[in-house]
DNA sequence: GCAGTAATTCACCATCTGATGAATTAAAGC
DNA sequence: GCTTTAATTCATCAGATGGTGAATTACTGC
């Protein structure tokens, strides 16, 4: 009846750094940054905390660790910009579900939940799905600084609402529906935002200049 | 050199309550409910964190104080129930904005902050949301069952989407758009989404049955 | 003006938090 | 096979957290 041999290194190959990040982001995304311990991420990956700063250093290195994505924004998103302007908004938003339906997932999600509650990150954060994400997704389209900005804002609220109502909130039958679906009911929006007639603009998608 | 006497009650009327509210609600919508502690509220409201157990009892009770709507959302919405259908897209994205801008703001951002942050209260918050001010907002309008949740949700999405970027993210120039602005660039969608063609959907306001 | 009550602060408590350093065990290098 | 290095747990820290009970002061009813 020896007590089994608890500390030190275990035999084969180690796991703890993946367990941790699954747990991380996992519970991050589940309670927000703030509401998680680092003692509840561990006792979730089952895995001493003191491991949680050996592997990572803290917190707030987990979490950046935890929100690193996976797959690059630019190369999801890169060729939407080459696209006739009139098939953007479809190509946009299968860009977006195809992204948020893959390993990605959690770290979105962790991401998402984090974004509107306020951590330090947030205001960069913002700048780079902002400036960057829908720079790339709107490059080419004709209209002035402003008009495109404005466009992009709008795109982007009615994104993120169907982000939060999906995969944050689960409201169906938003949640469990299909890419194809999503993309009947809600791409001809994106469309129309991105290229349709708004007030204040002269007309839809015009040749050159704007007014 | 006598030190003031602190302890014991103050002269004149009393405001500590009124105090931590006030600091509660900013604090709260600032940086949710996890993250912010009873002591920081105290010292925001300039009062001893005693007095937050004193009037409210608990954490868990004072945030319950904080998001009790000064506005009957019933009060706001109901009239939207009773116009055209035709209408209802501008009216129901006036009455949101309108309550936003109003005194409820500080309660409804505390709100939304830990609705997307997940409490135990956010599943009643969801029912709410959507079953309750939804249904008002829907009221009477032609179609299954089914295809009013569907536009509800849709038309939700984008309300949600325009909170979360204007009040919450502060992205221009969503931010600081006035109300008639806004109405026009985003009433058009939402009508879209209540009394539009939809996929799925045989025609736009069917007149009677739905197939 | 005296008694009761309400408002306020203080001094604590148990618990949890993120973090550190040492001890212990296994793997890798040679 | 011995040494070095990496992985793991333990014991522990200082500080913050939500919460409680008593002491102190002012207002209120009579």
């Amino acid at each position: 009846m020896r007590t089994p041999p608890q500390r030190g290194r275990r035999q084969g190959r180690t796991t703890s750094r993946e367990l941790i990040l699954g747990s991380a982001r996992k519970l991050f995304a589940e309670h927000g940054y703030a509401a998680t311990s680092l003692r509840e991420i561990a006792r979730d990956a089952g895995v001493d905390p003191a491991m949680v700063h050996h592997w990572f250093g803290g917190k707030e290195e987990l979490f950046n660790a935890c929100v690193e994505l996976p797959a690059d924004p630019a190369q999801v998103l890169g060729h939407v910009g080459e696209l006739p302007a009139e098939l953007r908004g479809e190509a946009l938003l299968r860009a977006l579900l195809t992204l948020w339906d893959s390993p990605a997932q959690p770290a979105l999600l962790a991401l998402l939940r984090n974004v509107t509650g306020s951590k330090a990150q947030a205001a960069l954060i913002r700048q780079v799905l902002f400036k960057r994400m829908l720079a790339l997704a709107m490059a080419g389209l004709p209209g002035s600084a402003a008009e495109l900005e404005r466009r992009g804002v709008l795109v982007a609220s009615q994104m993120i609402g169907l982000m939060v109502a999906r995969y944050l909130l689960r409201a169906e039958p938003l949640a469990s529906a299909g890419h194809d679906e999503l993309a009947a009911l809600i791409a001809p929006v994106l469309q129309h935002y991105l290229t349709g007639p708004l007030p204040g603009t002269g007309s839809a998608v015009p040749g050159t200049g704007h007014g």
